[in-house]
DNA sequence: CCGCTTCTTTGCAGTGACGCAAATTGGAAA
DNA sequence: TTTCCAATTTGCGTCACTGCAAAGAAGCGG
């Protein structure tokens, strides 16, 4: 049915450690699929009629405030499942998911889940243990959020995105999607502006270089420092 | 063996659904255990030994920032479950879990937990339901951290403390264990400063009531108010 | 190539929250 | 009761961060 290989996924860790026959089963009932830049893939509330793995792309998840405000709980890079409400209890989504880039997916029906967990008991082991690390990442993130100060949680940002998205080039790594002040202020709980204010800062110190929707990690280490607090203030500002 | 009856658990939300038989099974495998309030019931770090059902007490789950500092992530009210690192994939506890009050718990041995959810899928299928709970709590713990005021998370805690932990006096609800301050502050990122100002305030309306470790809640809907960002200032302060 | 939209920068004033210090209170232990 | 210690309160100075406003820069569509 599906011309898609087997090969696509037993390297990603939802796969690992499955029989090739395994995967090539749960292939067959998953359609591929495309999202361009910007498109919603899921929205909070909606009833979740499909549970999703990234093939290739970066995929926001965001969460609205009461107040309207925007807050992005966490971004997905290619390999990883997304809206697997099912596999936590839930008819619908938590949240929104929009392609922070074009992205592809697989889609399988939600109503498929049971079968595919009980068919698959290695497929569940590993998603549950996916869930687990996400709730450790969050609590991380809820400690950061209390203890941190503005200046280490938008360097621990720009790191932790380098570091999972990055690509080399001559000027050191940058970060392989289109992401803007605002972007990293709805990551870290402060403003598109001074956002702005700590990256011209440290443009100007040689720390990073950024444009608009670029940040490039120049050097990383003295962002490691700004980031565990002990960081020299960069010069003026 | 065990002389616990059955009927102590088949009301709990872990065992919702399962048969009275397949609970004994489980409870046959479970030791008794009391921690008197303060004590550690199992650290960060330490090798997870043991998963944890609290039948009695209340729990606090600590986590330690990088400078020091602790940061309540969750507190357990009896009736939950606690410690299942090897749920996630753990082989380690990812936080601290201190009594809040007096506890009474049953202890499973960690290397049991493949058997048990194997042979109890119920089990299992309630465990991921309360574990994908626990990553929207944490969420949405971010997304308040992320956008709301001091005053807001504040009125937040109590408002949760009073609705799940309450117990009703004459006075209004009393929150049912030790806490001072610190511990509020704790859970909302904030100082023991801020939070006895703010506390002071709203006592001042008439909106609470506090003394050393004790906080009543008298008019809810003032807080509810005020934890919405709509909140009438309370007078002078 | 021009014009529009979106993103970014930066000055400036305002303030919410911090954090020290010191006094006060309350409970527990002796 | 008296003593002692931990929890709480509160004044005061400070500062990190905000949020507006307005200008500048960059990319896109026509």
């Amino acid at each position: 049915m599906s011309r898609l290989d087997p090969s696509l996924l037993t390297g990603l860790p939802p796969f690992s450690g499955m029989e090739r026959a395994a995967v090539s089963d749960m292939l067959a009932s998953a359609k591929p699929l495309r999202h361009p830049k910007g498109a919603h893939i899921f929205r909070e509330g909606e009833e979740a009629h499909s549970f999703f793995l990234l093939l290739d792309g970066y995929v926001r998840v965001v969460k609205l405030a009461p107040d309207g405000e925007q807050v992005i709980v966490r971004f997905i890079a290619s390999g990883e499942l997304l809206g697997i409400a099912k596999a936590i209890g839930r008819e619908t989504y938590p949240a929104n998911a929009v392609a922070a880039a074009d992205c592809v997916l697989l889609a399988w029906p939600s109503k498929l889940w049971e079968g595919i967990v009980a068919a698959h008991p290695g497929f569940a082991t590993n998603t549950y243990a996916m869930l687990g690390g996400r709730l450790l990442d969050t609590q991380d993130k809820v400690v950061e959020l209390a203890t941190e100060r503005v200046e280490q949680r938008v360097a621990n940002a720009v790191l932790k995105l380098a570091d999972r998205t990055g690509r080399k080039t001559d000027e050191g790594i940058l970060i392989d999607f289109p992401i803007s002040r605002q972007d990293i202020s709805e990551m870290t709980g402060t403003t598109l502006y001074t956002v702005s204010r700590l990256l011209s800062g440290w443009e100007q110190a040689g720390w990073v270089k950024s444009s608009r929707q670029k940040v490039t990690l120049v050097e990383g280490h003295k962002l490691v420092m700004v980031a565990s607090g002990q960081g020299d203030r960069p010069p003026s500002l």
